[in-house]
DNA sequence: ATTATATGTTACCGTGCAGTAACATCTCTC
DNA sequence: GAGAGATGTTACTGCACGGTAACATATAAT
């Protein structure tokens, strides 16, 4: 579930098509003009991966396909498991900070 | 540079290791008991994976290697990549809203 | 010193994925 | 309805990655 949220943002160009929707919703037509070094078909394939882990919405408008940014499966892996870490964030700058002074040490 | 996080931060088994970091250093040996079902090779790659991406840090201590979690990444890429997203979610709920009443409509 | 323990290194295999091409479908305009 | 424009589908290729085995090195305990 989560591992497709995870999977989708690995590839920059994935997460430079989230970019392109955050502000607007976008049609197929547009991030392909977005992403002039990118097939069609490869823009199309990472919309797909996109959709399947609910980070985009797609509907059709006529003959366009207008793709909707869908922060929320973000927002839940960034609550569900990233603070869990960046919560301790003061506690492991800890422990490598005494990590690096016992190198020190062993001088 | 990020890439590399968001790339190690793909893979379950390598945000397990994480998980088990979080609390206390562990050692590579600890760690594979941790997963009695992955090799202990793999789960060596999948610490140089995660040392290459700066999440965590190793030291040798006498014939162990311990390894510790460093939080500091993760906390990068939610401040300049995640937060901008989700800072706007409410506005993307609110585009979702309107574009299933619009289906809605179309009915 | 020898042995057992813990980690490091190299090479290989199968799978999944990014990327592309060729072809198919659908919809607007005229 | 004919053609152009926009999107959808299938199949193929090269490469990166997860996983494993075999071998190598280092350190603690005896």
């Amino acid at each position: 579930m989560q591992d497709g949220v995870w999977k989708a943002l690995a590839d920059s160009s994935r997460r430079d098509i989230l970019d392109q929707l955050k502000a607007n919703p976008r049609t197929t037509g547009d991030l392909c003009n977005a992403f002039p070094t990118r097939d069609r078909c490869t823009v199309m394939k990472h919309l797909e991966v996109l959709v399947a882990a609910g980070l985009v919405v797609a509907e059709k408008r006529g003959r366009n396909r207008l793709n909707f940014l869908n922060a929320a499966p973000l927002h839940e892996i960034v609550e569900r498991w990233v603070s869990g870490h960046t919560a301790r964030l003061a506690q492991s700058a800890f422990q490598l900070k005494r990590l690096s002074e016992d190198q020190e040490n062993e001088l």
